[in-house]
DNA sequence: ACCTATTAATAACT
DNA sequence: TAGTTATTAATAGGT
């Protein structure tokens, strides 16, 4: 059906190939549809272009799913056998990876050292050290930038103080000015609650995140 | 395409229904033999009538299952029974535990230790000195033991040499009687080659196995 | 993507 | 259920 007869053997030219086979894909599709429609099948349709594309069909009211576990036991083929052996074959993978971790971190954590020959047990202990050189070096950056915001915040802290009492005796100026009577001993600042005396400018600053 | 043309519904008649599933149902498997030959396509087709019958087409050169599958990787869509969804669980499950250790182990070792806090770097530093005191036990262990072994050693040396010397002194005596000359130099042992002067008791005693 | 001459599929009938 | 055929549907090759 077509300007020309065709025979059924693989297109060579690759555009040619790929028009036939959009074409001929929502032919089949459609004709899918029709007859599950039509004459009330079950139907399922799965094409994979040779580009690896999928396409595919399944008659409403139904599932893929439905339909082929139907298939297997109505065509007592076995669909799944291969994917059940490679998933148990993963997990035997998996597990074995599972235990030698397992193994390993007990090792670390000082478990199970009873079956160990005394070099294993020093190749053990090199990894602590090693670790803890590591994690020692890590604390001691944090110690450092801990080190640094707590500078930072003391600085801060005496500025602050210091423009305070630098208010303090200018606002002392002003109400000597003002009111009758001079208090020399009057101190703002000892008068605030004491949580009220000092506020970090940055209350958000954190080491890490 | 018929002498009329036909609603897409299903045909109420039974034996039209029939005969069309019959006719469209080996035209559908045509064009999907057809469509793999000349396009190259991988297709699955299944097809059940309403009675309940399986007709099904699978490409050349694949087979449902490995068309089921890709159909799966392609799509993510699910279609395997329950005991694969439980395998699947089951390796996701393993997987996580996988990543944990894997995490642990790392953390252990000094790595990636970037994202932490001090709390949790000094927690890891925690059971890493638990895991250094746990290792230097054994290790101390061996050791005494292996000092153990030493000393059993050395004094059965001792009483070997001991041994040997008296033999030698009896030795020495019974040649003396029974011989003409009496040579006081002579050393038994020292005339033996060095690897035989010394035998342990237990040659095959080990620390541990 | 659209067009259309031509082949292929098939609905109704036998 | 199978064969025939008028008619519609699909599509190959071209634009």
């Amino acid at each position: 059906m077509g300007r020309g007869k065709i025979e059924i053997k693989r297109i060579e030219n690759s555009t040619n190939r790929q028009v036939t086979f959009s074409k001929r894909r929502n032919g089949i599709l459609k004709k899918a549809r029709e007859i599950s429609v039509l004459c009330d099948a079950e139907v399922g349709v799965v094409i994979f272009s040779s580009a690896g594309k999928l396409y595919d069909f399944c008659s409403p009211k139904t599932s893929l799913s439905k339909i082929l576990e139907k298939y297997q036991t109505n065509s007592g083929k076995i669909l799944w056998d291969e994917k059940h052996k490679s998933l148990s074959a993963e997990i035997d993978r998996i597990k074995k990876e599972n235990d030698t971790m397992q193994i390993e971190l007990r090792h670390l954590k000082g478990e199970d050292l009873n079956s160990l020959q005394p070099k294993e047990l020093i190749m053990i202990e090199e990894a602590l050290d090693n670790g803890l050189t590591n994690l020692n070096e890590k604390l001691m950056e944090h110690w450092e930038l801990h080190m640094r915001n707590n500078k930072m915040l003391e600085d801060e802290n005496k500025l602050l103080a210091f423009k305070l009492h630098q208010q303090d005796i200018a606002l002392s100026g002003s109400m000597r000015d003002l009111e009758l009577g001079y208090h020399p001993d009057t101190d703002f600042a000892a008068q605030l609650p004491i949580t009220f005396r000092v506020q970090p400018s940055h209350p958000n600053l954190q080491e890490n995140n």
